[in-house]
DNA sequence: AATGAATGAGGATTCATTCAT
DNA sequence: TATGAATGAATCCTCATTCAT
């Protein structure tokens, strides 16, 4: 039943104007986007239904008939994220380049979409107890899919001398995205710090930490 | 505050004061101790006030007594874990030790406390947007000035030369913190890695990536 | 105003807009007509919603998605008999008959239909400061204006020479209404005085006080 | 049980300061003033027993310890006012003059204590039906009384041929005290119209009406 | 593909009152 | 004469969801 309408992910990048009581676009990927800015703005439960509705123009029919439930349109936007996130670190993780230059460009690839989707960022650590355990294992799955595709990076590192074997890569990995997902709750898009500068200083004391 | 009594945790311990016997048993004690078990558990907007004060043994109405509100409640769980953590960073960060050494103390012990209050942790960042908002204003304060305390830890090895200073001690402290707070969503009480490994690893973490 | 569906208390008469079958079991009638009755048996504030709902035979859901609240229905209550008797004042003063006999027949009209609608009449006075704020402006303006129409009456016979001039208009409608209003604390139906009796003996109290 | 202690009419004059967090005066006076003044501002239902004791600076206990209850209060504050009008009616009606100079000087009397009262005058007619039958019936039973005692005045007016007699003396009674009853609707204090001023107009317009 | 009335269970909170001290 | 902790029942209201149309 769940995920009745794909969404195409380029939709993600809100490439125009879906501010302001949204009436282009399909109804279900409206739906996802402005439940998405209601989920961070007020957090899961304090966001209504009607609420979500409201602001997407549609009635209560029309969301169920798109939606099993309210949890379902949460799925939806985490499924989104996850999808983007990884096939980016995938892409990277295989391009032809030494490693240090792959763990620099996931890095900042992974704070440039979590700045630019930073509603979805907001909500995912912080609502994620809120999902259906059955969503909820698919959601920690995936997640641990990508932590895994980012170990196998500093472990090729490890393996080849170019960084420190002796911190479990488990370790620098739960360290360095424990930063990175925590960004949702300090960083200002009106601050003097751009995402690419957070990405390129993240790498960086990544990198300088794994020196030998 | 908003509280009716202030019944300080430090009560349990017996300090001393001795305005009704504070036994453990005390009610507004034991009620934030609930609470705090089942907001971990199911979350703060999951957990009906019913279930706290049956779980606690005590009417609703015993529990207005006391506090204002359900979101008081968190309020008190916050403050308390802050009080904890802040005092403890004061403690060590005067400590007559050379600065590598006072952060890797600290780092160690707010891991180590991080995971003996592993509910309070866990309840932390993810349910700060239901408090109050004047609360929450509250809360970051005392999470700014903590901030605040360690940046200057960092500060002073960059003055020094002893840490490499291209990279701004603000951003430092939000990245290693990051991972702090992080903590609880993939440590595991029962796993093969104590709370000060995890500490040595994280203090290690950072202090190589400072070096020079 | 703040009602989700307007359901003009006209519905019931079928004046012809045929959307919805608004017949007399209608249920946003139902509970106004419901509300007034208790309300005027047990006050505004002893009569809880639940009890509404059972007597009208339907959920707390469903009054919940025709009024915004409790305060709404009484809202309600008031805007009917406003309209009521300004329309009926409204026509009677505006007819080619001596200023004494349309003041005579507004008095009698206006005591009639307060006998008639003696529920509503016992909650008006009592219940004004229950309402919102703003609700409560709103109904104060449409009394006032009720008020100002009767009293444009008066003058007009002050102008005239017929009444007496050195009392004030408006002291004259305050008393004279203030009399009107009051019947709901006194008037008994099974007494021997019918409406019409008392209507008539009030306006000859007004005349006779207005008389040269 | 209830009256606990009498709290000499003369009270009622607020004789002084007690405005601001009632200090002086002994307990049960202070609790029947603060508590006049909060029904009259939220009305009986919407003033809690709670905000009555703050504002009069004690416990609740201590409110328990003078009166039986909540609605004890309101009873007592019932039973000041009516004590003070029936008294100041009864000197009146038994006074040397004229019966139409005795109506005036009872009706200017009303009206002045009314407006000197202007909360207990509020109260009376808004909160009756919150009191306890017994009480409720009591209460009734003085103001009849005092109904009584002024309709004398109107049917010895009749008798001696001075009033029209082809009104009922008891519906002249109600019209007349209609009007005065319902001044707390529309008087305002800080207006251009003194206390004093309504009285000799109200008595003016019933002597008026009454003229043969 | 969509409406919107209706459900019904559950939620947080308030409050008059009691009682041991 | 007064305290204040505790009760427990009641109150208003919210909300995800369903379903006939």
């Amino acid at each position: 039943m769940s995920r009745a309408t794909p969404s195409d992910p380029d939709d993600t990048q809100h490439t125009g104007s879906d501010r302001t009581p949204t009436r282009s676009g399909d109804v279900p990927v409206r739906l996802v986007s402005v439940a998405t800015e209601l989920f961070a703005k007020h957090g899961f439960e304090s966001t209504s239904v009607q609420s979500i509705v409201d602001a997407a123009g549609v009635t209560k029919g029309a969301m169920y008939h798109y939606f099993d439930s309210k949890d379902d349109l949460l799925y939806e936007i985490y499924g989104r994220m996850l999808r983007v996130q990884t096939a980016q670190l995938e892409r990277v993780a295989s391009a032809d380049l030494p490693v240090t230059e792959r763990i620099r460009a996931a890095t900042v690839d992974v704070i440039e979409t979590s700045i630019a989707n930073f509603d979805d960022t907001k909500i995912f650590w912080r609502s994620m107890h809120q999902l259906h355990p059955d969503k909820q294992a698919q959601v920690r799955a995936e997640r641990r899919y990508y932590h895994e595709r980012f170990r196998a990076l500093i472990q090729e590192g490890q393996d080849s001398g170019e960084f420190r074997a002796d911190v479990p890569a488990d370790l620098v990995v739960d360290y360095h995205f424990g930063a990175v997902h925590h960004l949702s709750t300090w960083y200002r898009k009106d601050g003097w710090l751009g995402a690419g500068d957070v990405g390129r200083y993240f790498a960086d004391m990544l990198l300088s930490a794994l020196r030998p």
